[in-house]
DNA sequence: TAGGCCATCTGGTCCT
DNA sequence: AGGACCAGATGGCCTA
């Protein structure tokens, strides 16, 4: 199995994907033949959170005030017909929607770290970005989902 | 310097 | 009513 990965993120390596796994072209791909040791690591990221949030100097927040919907500046999202419910809110509750947020969006980049940690990769220079890990898992998991139905072909039953 | 990526804010709808 | 979810806007950082 290690030596089929191998293969899997060596073909990813090239660039040469089957044209069935529907892979496009990135950035990041590209730094893995640039990358000076090409090692293949499972599970393994040389990026950490911690790293990626002390490199960003935390946006100041922006300047509060109590918010009245403003409901030509945008329509529903494919709603148009819905009726549309004045809200307002607070300088408080919208500062605690924004908590709220970034709570939401924390725990969005926790399962993304979680998934670039299932999906084989070499040893970045950069880590995946969120895109490209969703696109090397969708690769993944159609390499994996082709291995099993060959196995279960070959297989005597 | 342009483009990619990301964090954050914001206001809309959906759902409980 | 309020939280969850979503998408647009904005601005900072990084890299080619």
């Amino acid at each position: 199995m290690d030596s089929t990965l191998f293969c899997l993120v060596k073909d990813f390596n090239l660039m040469d994907f089957p044209q069935k796994y529907n892979m496009g072209s990135k950035q990041q791909v590209d730094n893995i033949t640039s990358s000076p040791n090409n090692q293949m690591h499972l599970n393994v990221s040389p990026w950490s959170r911690e790293r990626d949030n002390a490199m960003r100097i935390s946006r100041p927040a922006a300047q509060l005030v109590t918010v009245t919907p403003n409901f030509n500046s945008r329509g529903a999202h494919g709603h148009p017909n819905k009726s549309k419910r004045r809200r307002i809110i607070t300088v408080v509750q919208r500062q605690a929607a924004n908590v709220r947020e970034r709570k939401r969006m924390f725990s969005l980049n926790e399962a993304f770290d979680e998934l670039r940690r299932k999906v084989p990769t070499f040893a970045y220079e950069k880590r995946l970005s969120r895109i490209d890990t969703l696109r090397l898992a969708i690769v993944y998991i159609s390499f994996m989902t082709d291995l099993l139905e060959q196995n279960s072909q070959n297989s005597p039953m």
